[in-house]
DNA sequence: GAAGCTGATGCTACACTATAACAAAGGCCC
DNA sequence: GGGCCTTTGTTATAGTGTAGCATCAGCTTC
């Protein structure tokens, strides 16, 4: 992870314009090596995704994607968000049906996302002792985990003060 | 909790009149020292949504309920299952945007759920591992939580084999 | 270079999930 | 009876996500 400024938590001001630098590198390099291909539009929708730490719906994206791709449609969206989700390159908050620009891409991972219900501020993190928890819970239950989940909602720092 | 039965975990094979009688039992004794109303709407559809240890959709609970009761609609059901969320009652499982009987009702809690994909039956877990591993987390990031949402999709014993 | 393949996008229509807004009905208190 | 609160009825619409097929561009193969 040489990707620093993509690691800062989602703080009301930091120079977020280096946070969507090292996404689109970190994309670039990384659909490199796969050998996929992020092209333009997904490019796009990638960096739309990553305006701001705010999980972005899909119909927002669809809207803020038209003004420069006049031909774009629901599908157009979803399949770029779909191609990003599997390379890893977003996450979907479930509990907001929203998109958010992951901050470890690369590295497989299952995060946990902090959700603030005010400013909407959600911020990735990995924790050792979760992912511990919900293996042993799972392997507890002899259930074969494929996909997980892990969302909290409330009020961060700032807001909470 | 004095409910057995309810806590079984959601095999293939077992009484579930029991599940579903416990449930009920236990709504309206929760309801009846709430002060608040377990409607023979309401309690339809709680049945409705016991009738497996599956998360059924809203829609399914509509069609569902339709049989019985001519005049449902969409918010007829919405209604109903946000009341029983409030209650504690069922739980909204946000990856599949659908509802499930709670076997804990009555004690606050944020469960884990256990989601196979093959058959759909849904395990609720109760975790204090996983809980204070999700405390410390939002402690350190200064968090203030408010809701949980934790799900693990994948394959249980029974798919699994 | 024509034919055929593959992955990406264009495009229309539709399915599924959820809520807004207001009316009507019923119980309860005074 | 009148006012208040909770629940349900009713119509319409908003929000989220897919199906299915056409087209196009790049590549391979003959
Ligand atoms: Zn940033
Ligand atoms: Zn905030
Ligand atoms: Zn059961
Ligand atoms: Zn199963």
């Amino acid at each position: 992870m040489t990707r620093g400024a993509a690691q800062q938590t989602a703080h009301h001001t930091h120079n977020h314009k280096v946070c969507i630098e090292d996404a689109l590198t970190t994309a670039r390099d990384l659909c490199a090596e796969r050998g996929v291909q992020l092209t333009p539009l997904r490019e796009k929708v990638l960096q739309i995704v990553w305006r701001s730490h705010k999980p972005v719906g899909a119909y927002e994206v669809l809207d803020e994607l038209a003004r420069s791709h006049k031909s774009a449609r629901p599908p157009t969206v979803y399949r770029a968000l779909d191609f990003l989700m599997a390379e890893g390159l977003i996450h979907k908050i479930q509990s907001l049906n929203a998109y958010l620009g992951c901050v470890e891409a690369g590295a497989p991972h299952s995060g946990l996302f902090l959700i603030c219900r005010k400013c909407g501020a959600t911020e990735e993190i990995a924790d050792p002792k979760l992912d511990a928890a919900l293996d042993q819970a799972s392997k507890r239950a002899r259930f074969r985990s494929e996909r997980r989940v892990v969302e909290i909602s409330g009020l961060c720092a700032q807001c909470a003060a």
